[in-house]
DNA sequence: TCTGGGGTCCTAGGACCC
DNA sequence: TCTGGGGTCCTAGGACCC
């Protein structure tokens, strides 16, 4: 049996640990540079403020009601996160948690009855929310799958969801419609339409052929495997070390300059270089990409096309130096005079362990920038707020995000801690 | 006026090799 | 005049997730 833990509303309730004057009122968290809604508690659901759209357009909404808007604040969700994830390690043992994602994980809970089941479920909620302030949801069923389900359904009642037998199953299956399950996202549900599979249960009863012909192959075949009971999606013990690592923004006006682009791109090198050396990899491939801001009149919102590049490095590294050199070099080819740009980025790619600290020996050089790299790290991490940074990376950051509406970070500064009058 | 920032996995198809 | 078949590797892009 597979269980999953599901903070609700995360990054409100995150706000509301520390407001708790806010307990019952409508609160919003917003995406960076305040643009879009990113969380919503019940409350701010309930008098229709819609998922992930534009902040502006809510605003009248917003107003009306009071409702309390904050912009993200990482470093609070990032820990409390943790605290959470510890929790649950502390309860169950460190090899029963796969962490998914900032608030949500998965758990190994095979060999217990439906009534232990039930009463392990209790602990873990009990636990959490008197240690951490955080509520969750649990579901609890045969796969991965079952269990998002089960989730999904324990918010609508009081928080804890166990699908422990044939008959409890069918019956979530037959009352879910096919796009609340997990792995169907738009694209799938509108397919699923058309040949007339309305739930959860239609989709079940669908052949693995099918599923591979119209749901992206093995994926499809996994997803019917896991509606059925048998576990296709298998837990992942090591998540720590991306694949890629990827640093974009926003800007907060559109930037015309191509200085601004290069401070900006240099900044967010800087940044995913910082990541990099967290995991110890280093990279083989830097790609940089912008995104002109165009004038659309389009009634959707669409992202438009990036232009990007990349650059293969001539061995794989972790100095931030040797990263921003090629993607100041790529700034200046996609840049264009006369063009005004919305977005910029850089991805990391081609990852590799990286052997630099052992492979010293006969790049002696290159050690030296090991360290100098690492004084950097722990400058940067005990003073935080980039105290030491690289002179591309610029100081005047005319291209900084806007965040208007920013909670303290009660739980990582010393100097916001929260206080008692 | 104003619409995030990460990630993952998979497939198709082209390039290339013998 | 006639121009195979099988394999690998890589990239772009699609689909999904939170």
């Amino acid at each position: 049996m597979k269980a999953i833990v599901d903070c609700n509303s995360f990054y409100c309730s995150c706000e509301r640990v520390f407001r708790p004057d806010l307990e019952q009122k409508p609160v919003v968290v917003l995406s960076n540079n305040d643009g879009c809604i990113i969380a919503r508690s019940k409350e701010a659901k309930a008098i229709g403020i819609g998922m992930t759209g534009p902040y502006f357009k809510a605003k009248p909404l917003i107003e009306k009601y009071g409702v309390e808007a904050f912009s993200s604040n990482y470093n609070l969700y990032g820990d409390m996160s943790w605290r959470v994830m510890e929790t649950l390690k502390t309860i169950l043992g460190e090899n029963k948690v796969e962490v998914y994602s900032v608030d949500e994980a998965f758990l190994d809970v095979h060999g217990f009855t439906s009534a232990q089941l039930q009463t392990l479920a209790k602990e873990i909620k009990n636990t959490i929310e008197k240690w951490t302030g955080v509520k969750v949801s649990i579901g609890i069923a045969p796969t991965k799958t079952l269990s998002k389900l089960a989730n999904r359904i324990s918010k609508k009642q009081d928080g804890i969801t166990v699908l422990s037998d044939d008959n409890k199953i069918i019956h979530a299956l037959q009352s879910t419609s096919v796009n609340d399950i997990w792995g169907i996202g738009h694209q799938y549900k509108e397919k699923l339409l058309n040949f007339g599979i309305y739930t959860a249960w239609d989709l079940r009863n669908l052949s693995e052929e099918w599923a591979r012909k119209n749901l992206g192959g093995v994926v499809g075949i996994r997803l019917i495997k896991e509606l059925n009971g048998q576990e296709a999606i298998v837990m992942d013990k090591d998540l720590t070390n991306k694949k890629m690592i990827a640093t974009t923004r926003m800007f907060g006006n559109a930037v015309t300059d191509l200085a601004d682009i290069k401070e900006a791109i240099a900044t967010y090198t800087a940044r995913a270089a910082e990541k990099l050396r967290r995991q110890q990899s280093a990279a083989s491939i830097i790609s940089a990409f912008v995104v002109p801001k165009e004038n659309t009149t389009a009634p959707h919102f669409t992202h438009g096309p990036s232009i990007s590049t990349y650059t293969i490095l001539p061995q794989p590294t972790s100095l931030t130096n040797e990263l921003i050199k090629p993607a100041m070099k790529m700034a200046d080819q996609l840049f264009e005079a006369g063009k005004k740009y919305k977005k910029a980025g850089i991805v990391l790619s081609g990852l590799v362990p990286d052997s630099c600290i052992q492979a010293n020996l006969f790049t002696p050089g290159r050690s030296i920038g090991r360290y100098l790299m690492e004084m950097i790290d722990n400058i940067n991490f005990s003073m935080r707020d980039d105290m030491v940074k690289f002179a591309s990376s610029g100081t005047k950051r005319n291209w900084k995000m806007r965040q208007a509406f920013h909670s303290p970070r009660y739980t990582t500064r010393w100097n916001e801690l929260y206080e008692i009058s």
